[in-house]
DNA sequence: TTATTTTGTTAGATTAGTCTAACTTTATAT
DNA sequence: ATATAAAGTTAGACTAATCTAACAAAATAA
């Protein structure tokens, strides 16, 4: 069984690395708040542990084991975030830290319960992909909003990098997921957006939102 | 911010007092299966944080801080318990282990919640108190089934040291909190007890049985 | 009351997870 | 192509929580 510490190195290790396939331990440490040295010895253990391919001086990689494991965790973290926002009223910007807990609880008919009783979900409360049982994630194929052309309409799927305050501005303009995006003009120069949606004919969205946004465009 | 560990000593602290008002640092290391010096140098760090009065070769105390805290800690370990039971639908012996957990999760709002979906309510699947939001117990008045006279009738209202086990016997013949029991005799020789309930006409229950059960007389 | 057992304490070792400081390798920029 | 910067590694220290071994105090029994 692993410690809290490893599984927070894995799962950090596992939505780092899904671009690329590979982290560095340098962004690794960045990411869980650690200093280099902590990270490259627990990097050791957890290649020992056959969860790691750890080579010096090369970037990291998960092996499969790895990528169950983090996956499982991962699973855990987003059936908990859609139970507490489906099943007991909270706001999807309020999740996140109580499911980050949650994560780590060794209970599977826990987490077997929440997916039966939310009918397996296949999405988290911001879009992101819930894996199956077995670690394995299917991948969507979403488009960043910034990346759309003027005159298209979308449809919100996904947010990403959901900080708190990031997750209220979007409550604060009724930007919640599903909702269908007419983009009425782009400012060339700066990449900032018209759209309109909803009840809203014309709101404006930076480049930076729109870069965290993610959308649909087959509608 | 107290850790796991902390916690786990002042609950056991808490449940092991709740007789007589002091503990042993035997009787505690026993309780959490742990040696002597272990809990002895805990005892000495948690006098510091004055949560715990601690004196050479005396028993041990909680201080009111310590109570209070151990009392939240309970909270919501009971809490969890009736919310997995009451809406996730888990049986009352399955619930320990997972509570075992939750309770140590650090997010005031998440027991809120329960309690309010919950409707406030004053007892765990066992029958325990629920101490308040501050880790006050409202200790109840409940009377062991063995200490009971022939031909009384009572209501189960609590079970004590619930174990998988037997709960599951409990389970095996329906006996639920709230049942009222008939005792129809009671063997003096070894205080087995045949009783009547629900549509059972004569179940005979041991003594170590009608001692785990807690009922109340004043019906 | 003294001897024995039980309980409690102290001292020192161990493991997991973190750190800083110093050094090495690889990458980047003249 | 070499100098400098960035990234990675090693060595060694620190803290929390545990342990064992040895010793001290208190409780119990003879």
């Amino acid at each position: 069984m692993n410690s809290f510490t490893e599984e927070n190195y894995l799962k950090a290790l596992f939505n780092l690395s899904n671009e690329k396939g590979e982290v560095s331990v340098n962004e690794l440490s960045r990411q869980l708040q650690l200093k280099m040295p902590t990270v490259n010895s627990m990097m050791k253990k957890l290649a020992e542990k056959k969860l790691v391919i750890y080579e010096s001086y090369k970037p990291l990689r998960l092996t499969e084991k790895g990528k169950k494991e983090a996956g499982i965790i991962i699973r855990k973290h987003r059936l908990t975030e859609m139970y507490l926002v489906e099943k007991m009223g909270f706001g999807w910007e309020q999740v996140h830290d109580i499911a980050e807990q949650i994560e780590h609880i060794k209970a599977p008919e826990l987490f077997a319960r929440m997916d039966t009783l939310l009918g397996h979900p296949t999405v988290d409360p911001h879009g992101s992909p819930i894996p199956d049982k077995n670690g394995k994630i299917r991948w969507l194929h979403y488009t960043k909003l910034s990346d759309c052309a003027e005159g298209e309409t979308v449809k919100l799927a996904a947010v990403t990098h959901s900080s708190d305050e990031f997750l209220k501005f979007l409550n604060g303009r009724s930007l919640n997921l599903g909702v269908k995006l007419r983009i009425k003009k782009i400012e060339s120069f700066d990449g900032t957006m018209e759209v309109s949606y909803g009840k809203r004919n014309a709101e404006t969205l930076s480049k930076i939102v729109c870069e965290k946004l993610l959308v649909e465009k087959n509608l």
